[in-house]
DNA sequence: CTGAAAGCGCTAACAT
DNA sequence: ATGTTAGCGCTTTCAG
């Protein structure tokens, strides 16, 4: 059979013959034990790098139900995982911080998924925890997971609980002062083009939006549902456009929504910032490719990535970190306002 | 501590005295086997659904020797990985072959691997096989993992070998296509911007172009090597604008390197078509989002990603696929030419 | 500080 | 067709 390759499998019990000490102690250098004399850990390392031998992963799990694996779970499709560059930010921190530690990660895009494999697959004890990014209503399978390994969510959790542990980004704050700034640029007809509500950040976005507009006394405009996508900002702005109230700002809850929007309005030869001011949010690469370059609401995204694995690791090893941690925005002053 | 969460640890034991056989009955309908009667088989599942029960991944793969994951090797940074949709199309693929199977994957973005902690995962026993994209000529760790378990390259491997697996697409013959089509729209001074010309994909690329440009007799121009990234497809066309010898065409070997040309020529005032004509590869989705769309070479990299799988998923099951598939480009006409 | 012994949960001959 | 018996390679008490 093709899976009859030789296996560089040396095991434990060749380092110990090797060193002339028993399992037992190549198993406590293997693992860091300080219980061990100098001389014994001066063999076993040697033994162990002439061998070259690396520990069985099965092996050691089934005996220490530890995997050293986690798994990032994204309800999404490929084609929204992959489309959008706030996820790439998301993996490259969670893997900066996971590189510095003996932890693996595994990638669940999980949106269609039949035979809930994800599910199964953390139920098998294949890993010690989960990463969960956006999180939608809909995803029950989720509590499912978190009632088997600890979880550490991207955002405000859906159904939110005491106990949940999560890192989230102050997007209501970011909405609202997003929105303040459209106003106080002189802005008076403001629209927004939302998030899923189905989604914390959707929702939480559209709240600072709400926020400010209220505080200012001014009429709320067009709400549109843009799905976080380039085609769904497009669509929304078109409505928008289509409407008899047509604003003279639009405060678009992603970068990737406001590509979409701009592209309509160039279309349509409306002028930008002229007619229509557009503010984005996410401050992702997309930014900075359109024409104009966008105004926008810095997001940390990586350091959340990072932020969520140092939580997950955390919580694996025993300590106890904060349940919440919300990181600040920022304003990007750029051209489409 | 934080890991003793209630795992839902059904064992066979448990399922078998439920169903009132032996664990070997049990494994041996977890597994498909067909010796087993259809009482047995009948009580059997009914106590494994009864019971929730998952079967221990780590038990398994330490008794069978199987794990039923395989790696996706990325030798690249996450900002690449993530800022190409080649990845996405290709993982698309993949993810679409592997969710059909109950095979898992895992993913290593591996440019930035200090302790090689890819290999030793792979030597640790953790995977079946392993899918690699984008090979470099440095990258001498696929070395080694392919020597431990089977291998599928996307694209021709760096050194090939007659008992390679790979899948690639016909690299020569799309460039080639798509220099003459330059040629026969009446181009004359045809230059290009190539890939890294440490990967095959980069390497062919150059190849068609060159066989094309012999073919008609016409001078080789500026050969620039663009990184297969946009900043680097900037940078070569800043160094063919300040070159004597200026092209009225050239062929981009990426159309995400295309992007960063054609703003380097917008910025400098150069028509596009007009002055001169842009051609792409990849038909990604940035061909249609610039201006002018692109027209470029398209490859079919989801067909690549799940192809790959099937491969694989066939070397894993003791079948005998074809060593190589090559797959056809086609060329897309759209204003850039 | 070290070794012996007992599993972890499952599969895979080998009997029956 | 089914059960019995050995392990798979490692960790982890428990003695000493």
């Amino acid at each position: 059979m093709a899976t009859d390759v030789i296996r560089a499998s040396v095991t434990i019990e060749e380092v110990a013959a090797a060193a002339g000490v028993s399992r037992s102690t190549v198993s406590r250098v293997v693992n860091g034990s300080t219980a061990v004399s100098p001389e014994a850990l001066e063999a076993v390392q040697r033994a162990i790098s002439e061998l070259n031998y690396v520990p069985n992963r099965a092996a050691r799990s089934l005996a220490s139900h530890k995997t050293h694996a986690i798994a990032l779970i994204v309800p999404e499709d490929t084609t929204r995982f992959f489309g959008d560059p706030f996820f790439a930010a998301i993996v490259s921190g969670i893997n900066a911080r996971l590189s510095k530690s003996d932890y693996v990660l595994n990638l669940f895009i999980a949106s269609d998924d039949p035979g809930d494999k994800t599910t199964s697959y953390v139920r098998s004890g294949a890993v010690d925890g989960a990463i969960v990014v956006s999180h939608h209503t809909s995803d029950t399978f989720i509590d499912r997971i978190a009632s088997i390994v600890p979880v550490v969510y991207g955002g405000r959790p859906v159904r939110e609980r005491d106990r949940d542990y999560y890192v989230d980004i102050d997007n209501v704050r970011g909405a609202f002062d997003a929105t303040v700034y459209l106003i106080e640029n002189g802005r008076r007809r403001v629209a927004t083009i939302t998030g899923p509500l189905d989604m914390p950040a959707g929702i939480d976005r559209l709240q600072g939006y709400r926020d400010a507009i209220t505080a200012w006394g001014l009429p709320e405009l067009a709400v549109e549902d843009g799905d976080f996508t380039a085609a769904g900002g497009a669509d929304a702005m078109r409505r928008i456009l289509q409407s008899d109230e047509r604003p003279d700002a639009v405060f678009v809850a992603s970068d990737l929504m406001a590509r979409g929007a701009l592209a309509v309005l160039t279309a349509a030869g409306v002028r930008v910032p002229d007619d229509i001011a557009i503010m984005g949010f996410d401050d992702s690469p997309v930014a900075t490719t359109v024409v104009p370059p966008l105004t926008t609401v810095r997001q940390p995204s990586f350091q959340q990535g990072e932020r969520m694995a140092t939580v997950l690791l955390d919580l694996l090893a025993g300590r106890h970190p904060r349940h919440v941690t919300i990181l600040e925005t920022e304003l990007v002053i750029r051209e489409s306002v």
